[in-house]
DNA sequence: TCGAATCGCTTACAGCTGTAATCGAAAGGG
DNA sequence: CCCTTTCGATTACAGCTGTAAGCGATTCGA
């Protein structure tokens, strides 16, 4: 469950994300081709090369595929999560946070959303 | 100031920030070899991509070049932090807390250490 | 002084990434 | 029934990555 997703390749995972439902090939180009100005050629790449690693499984419809995520977008996120915090803070969140306060990537939102996230975590 | 350092060029790149002073191609591979098992010339690669791309600089040495990181490890990790943060969760921080608490990635300590810089912000 | 060690540089090579074009098969429109 | 569109699959190709080996020059030890 260790799966690697390139850049481009998670563009077309939020995108079945996203959607909520299966799409086909063209589907999926529509959601994405505004924002990133991929040819429908691109986006079949993608979505072979994450049905080869089993990001993604499709079923067939006559035709064509429907393709949808084959891992959880929280499952996937909390790896990369752990191994980014893992590889630049040694496993520990506080640097990354005094890391992003010291360079004032938070806002007030942001940091009450975090507290009220760990008064929560205590209790 | 947007360098793309590569998993094997980060552990180059550790070495340096690591050593406080400038190293030989040999010295670097000393302080790496034992966990990652690479040859000499690994190391070199790494350090001539390194200098490539501007993220070590090298002073002559008689016939062997002394590297030393040509830029600071909390730039580098703040920009990726954001890049990161920027990528799957929208810009924003408390996102990714919550994922890692719920996958049971804080400890107590962590916790604590998270509250006091917040605390050490709003003041 | 002469062979061994060491230096940085160049080359190697497979796998991954970004970004498609092309192709043969099938389906759908007229 | 044929032409165009559309499908997935195959192929392309350069740049990055991981992991070195080899080369010509130099230096160092005997």
């Amino acid at each position: 469950m260790d799966l690697r997703i390139s850049d481009a390749e998670l563009e077309v995972m939020e995108a079945l994300w996203g959607a909520g439902h299966p799409l086909t090939a063209a589907e999926a180009a529509d959601r994405i081709g505004a924002e990133r100005g991929w040819s429908l050629a691109t986006v079949k790449t993608m979505l072979s090369r994450l049905a080869a690693k089993g990001a993604v499984k499709h079923r067939e419809d006559g035709r064509r595929f429907l393709y949808s995520p084959a891992i959880k977008r929280e499952a996937y996120v909390g790896n990369e999560s752990r191994r980014f915090v893992e590889r630049l803070f040694g496993g520990r969140l506080s640097p990354l946070v005094a890391r992003l306060a010291e360079e004032d990537g938070l806002d007030d939102e942001d940091i009450a959303a975090i507290e009220a996230l760990l008064k929560e975590l205590k209790s």
